[in-house]
DNA sequence: TAATATTTGTGCGTATGTATA
DNA sequence: ATATACATACGCACAAATATT
């Protein structure tokens, strides 16, 4: 037998992996059930027992699954793990859970702050603010729209920079910003609104959990401040507390 | 003049502070709104321009108001600032906010553990738990509904104590326990179910803020497992990155 | 309560294809 | 071309935790 799967140059593990993930996807194992046994899966795939669990091991390390020696393997929580600390990156956090993150900028505009606006930023009430709202996806599925403010004055070409490469971390690279940090976060939950609700793919009257931040350099200094709607039927923030 | 009014004993300076703050909480001054100006306030009030600044001051300190020099004084984000640490205790942080908690023991009962329980709590699958419902206020207003467990063997009376004193941090004082910590919090939202509405109060459709928890000792031994529901429209947690 | 079966976890040995020095 | 390292895959045996009878 050859390592390698003659059509598709995948390992057997992936393949098997893959195979599992779907069935999650797909509802075949609702969370929380227990998947059926090593030995069986190794049946139905016809490989060995450690081929299936270097495929289930896979699945483990990217929370999906959860092993329980004496008593099999169970379907974890199925919605995307967010956590909130002072480094969170959406593409770093969607990343990490093995599904591909996306970026797209839906539209932009001129504000001038408000008086909060104008505090969060440390700018003169009505300076002149560009507004940029982007909707994020994981795996092609949209997790929050957020809208966004900046200083015009320090970063005139952002609606057409975030436009090109879908990422607020490209974004302030591109103006000299090589680490940024997040200020306290404020979280709330609301009812959907219309036009989120169209781009969240969401149906009316589901919540939706808001969150407000501002990004800061290292050295304190206000970068963008955000206010962010995630679906919250497939996001849970997790909170590390120290 | 006396310092303190004739009739309540209570100073001057502080019923016009409980009279703002009572035209915030009832929404007669919402969030983010200007109050009037503090001579305005004096003159209704029948009290000098500098007895109005303490009240404001006072309201300040405890984050309700936002005094801007040469502009106005601005309502606070009205909702409850709710920070998620790792010392986080209701009554701590109510009480930080000028409010006044109250806990109320709703219902308890047995259960034993699921699969879910039993990995939280570090007990056997099917071990005896105890169930307390609990209802938390600030200054009567309905914040928090919250489902605790308890390992049953360890902690055999606590609805009776929880009953009697109303607070889960005497509770677990009373078990020897000075101290404890919270671990990694799990927080989405939805929406409230019907028996949640009554209780919070709220209209059906609501959203509620959901956080699952689990506290353990400084030692990292698992005491309780909470699953708590916040009325969104009342509560806004704060995290603090660092 | 006790014995038994099931299930995951661990270790070792063997073999082979792929990449690198 | 040869040697070395590494990842992949299979087979067997047993330990440890859990479930069942």
């Amino acid at each position: 037998m050859t390592i390698m799967d003659q059509d598709s140059g995948v390992a057997l593990w992936r393949r098997v992996a893959d195979s599992i993930e779907r069935g999650i996807a797909d509802g075949s194992y609702p969370a929380g059930e227990r998947l059926p046994g090593e030995v069986e899966i190794a049946d139905a795939h016809r490989v060995n027992r450690h081929t299936v669990r270097r495929a289930l091991a896979a699945l483990a390390e990217r929370g999906l699954v959860r092993a329980e020696r004496g008593s099999g393997t169970y379907v974890q929580a199925s919605k995307l793990a967010y956590p909130l600390h002072a480094r969170t990156r959406f593409s770093e956090i969607v990343g990490a859970g093995g599904r591909e993150p996306r970026g797209q900028l839906i539209a932009s505009g001129d504000d001038v702050a408000t008086r909060e606006l104008a505090r969060q930023l440390g700018v003169k009430v009505n300076a002149p603010l560009l507004r940029l709202e982007t909707l994020r996806f994981a795996d092609r599925v949209p997790i929050c729209v957020g809208t966004t403010w900046l200083s015009a004055a320090r970063f005139p070409d952002a609606a057409a920079i975030y436009q090109r490469t879908g990422s607020m971390t490209k974004l302030l690279a591109h103006y000299g910003i090589r680490d940024y940090r997040r200020g306290v976060s404020r979280v709330t939950a609301g009812i959907v609104d219309a036009s989120d609700a169209a781009r969240l793919d969401l149906a009316l009257g589901r919540p939706v959990l808001m969150v407000d931040s501002t990004d800061v350099t290292l050295s304190g200094e206000p970068l963008q401040t955000k206010h962010s709607r995630f679906a919250a039927d497939r996001v849970e923030f997790v909170i590390e507390s120290d």
